[in-house]
DNA sequence: GCCAACGTTGGC
DNA sequence: GCCAACGTTGGC
């Protein structure tokens, strides 16, 4: 187990849940993600305390708005098992559930979105899973240094 | 709205 | 266990 904290990116349709969302409703339960390795990340690796960019997607605007913190670790994703719910999965049951989630709340949204292209542009940015051609993974992991480099640019005051 | 890239499913 | 077909994601 690692006591060190770690960085995320977490990825939302504005038109699904938006950063004014998050900012409205302060603290939220990023259910919906169904998709095995985002749900490790999630289930296994996510701790209280860690830090996670929101970056919107399908969007006009796409880019990093805002940053969040963990604040209850993976838990079952209870909209799996409402046949009524978009995100329904029969394979899912409160005796087995398939799919996780962990709450997180707001910390900061940014002044101007730092945009994909903007990411792009940074070369120390290079490695990074969102500026990758075709990653479609809706949680990723953030390094310290790509963590850092994104927090010192000048979008966030 | 298009479509490339990707993840999942299911037949064999 | 392979892989073609399919559905979804997400940038453009």
């Amino acid at each position: 187990m690692s006591l060190r904290k770690q960085y995320w990116l977490m990825k939302s349709e504005p038109s699904d849940f938006s950063i004014d969302d998050l900012k409205s409703c302060k603290s939220t339960c990023w259910s919906g993600v169904r998709n095995y390795q985002a749900r490790n990340y999630m289930r296994d690796e996510m701790k209280i305390g860690d830090r996670a960019f929101f970056y919107q997607s399908n969007a006009k605007q796409i880019g990093i708005v805002g940053t969040a913190k963990v604040i209850k670790e993976g838990y079952a994703d209870y909209t799996a098992w409402d046949p009524k719910d978009k995100h329904y999965d029969p394979k899912s049951s409160p005796e087995k559930p398939v799919w996780f989630m962990v709450d997180i709340e707001i910390i900061k949204t940014c002044r101007k979105i730092i945009t994909l292209n903007r990411l792009k542009s940074i070369t120390e940015l290079n490695h990074m899973g969102v500026v990758q051609r075709g990653n479609r993974l809706s949680v990723q992991q953030v390094s310290p240094e790509a963590w850092e480099t994104i927090l010192k640019l000048p979008e966030w005051n």
